[in-house]
DNA sequence: ACCTGAACACCGTTCAAGT
DNA sequence: ACCTGAACACCGTTCAAGT
């Protein structure tokens, strides 16, 4: 059965579409896409006949298909709106890693697709430049790197790893009705911890799921990570600042 | 310039092949084609090339490509040696999570692709067991899920974005030597936090960097995520547990 | 400048047919 | 049981040629 049965409007060579084809409607297209009927719905060829073109078109706005997707990604962390700026730097963090994963739970098969196979693209360093301004002011100094390192792993890295299907539920329900009752037959002599508290575990931990991580999301041991996360950094922050009592500690750093 | 010139080796129909095919060859072989060549330089028929033999005869031996990528994580993932099981949890952990990201460094291409398409594979569920039995035996009871996620963000979660290569290396050096550029030009007005920390964060913070994650490892960060992590867990681990002074308000909880 | 039409070098997977 | 040979339905990307 033929995916793209639709061909591209016939046209005489060389005449101009009948909507001129602009790089926004391009990337619009490729995130609608991508967005409503996964990532295997979308390649170079299904988003030319999508809109109406040849190929050959697409690329000349785009120059390959990692760019695309940076762009695609462009536009969909473009919606993330980040906290008011006074608030203390721990709720900053707090609210900011809450409305990432919000934004990837609202568009799970574009997070997934691009948080991966996207190209580096500059214009998407405004939520790194702020979040870097918000750890400066928390006191972060030496520790830059490493805490801005812990805070996007602990929001982006939580979500790459709830969102990754294992089964990918494209193949079918069945495909995951399946997963379950392997799942649920485990030998508990080669596996006595995960048998033994198998209901806890269950489509909850890791790596003992079956439903995609957005049909079962992982609510409370996200908010749980981030309480783990925050509360060593904290501590981190208090070990390097010096305390009221032993001022005059932080000249001998530099 | 056709890639996969070498044809397999002409054959009477129906005939065997002079080294028979076994699964473990299958998986041997394409563990070393990812290993040594990359994810892009393997595919289902490059890896029947380089057996000499026709593609059909891989899906005699497996269902499909995602099922052998099972099969190459479950090759891959046997090598993690785990740390002697009468450490303490925490020493435990930190090295598992230790050994767990120097086998990824070793074998980077295998990790990068299997960690992210490969299929579900019960057989990969000892080290969960494991790491879920080791907290259990730490005290960890109604929060199990959310250690044993935590833990597994904390390693797994930060190699995957410490291995993400944003460029893609593969497409040559001029590639990263390009986005070095760019970074380095960075527009001072648009991200002065970036700008005004640059030699802090140059190839050492996730969004800016040009390297490959082999090529620059975070090692540092990845031990100072590892403090946060453990420090955290052992603040909730002593929230949940009762003290000595209030012995007798566990037995509330249930 | 912008698009067509066609081609190149690939993919994963299926299936009847051979031994 | 195990493999061939061929086919099906796709890919991403390039390029001469059109208007």
């Amino acid at each position: 059965v033929p995916v793209n049965a639709r061909r591209p409007t016939t046209r005489r060579a060389g005449a101009k579409a009948e909507l001129p084809i602009t790089i926004d409607a391009i990337v619009d297209t490729a995130f609608r896409m991508i967005d409503e009927r996964g990532a295997t719905a979308f390649s170079m060829r299904s988003l030319a006949t999508e809109l109406g073109v040849f190929p050959a078109t697409i690329y000349w706005h785009v120059t390959d298909r990692a760019h695309l997707l940076g762009l695609v990604n462009e536009r969909w962390i473009s919606q993330l709106e980040l906290p008011d700026d006074d608030l203390d730097w721990l709720t900053w963090m707090r609210q900011t890693a809450h409305r990432y994963r919000a934004l990837a739970h609202r568009h799970p098969n574009v997070a997934r697709l691009v948080t991966i196979e996207r190209e580096r693209n500059t214009d998407t360093l405004t939520v790194p430049d702020r979040l870097i301004g918000k750890l400066v002011a928390a006191g972060f100094d030496d520790e830059l790197v490493h805490a801005y390192n812990a805070c996007m792993v602990a929001a982006q890295g939580f979500v790459v790893m709830e969102l990754a299907q294992l089964p990918d539920p494209d193949s079918g329900p069945e495909a995951v009705a399946e997963a379950e009752a392997e799942l649920r037959a485990l030998d508990a002599e080669r596996f006595p911890h995960v048998a033994a508290h198998f209901d806890e575990l269950a489509d909850r931990a890791m790596s003992v799921r079956w439903s995609a991580g957005v049909d079962a999301p992982l609510d409370t041991s996200f908010d749980w990570f981030l309480d783990v996360v925050f509360a060593g950094l904290e501590l981190k922050l208090a070990a390097s600042r010096p305390t009221a009592r032993r001022a005059g500690s932080r000249a001998r750093k530099r």
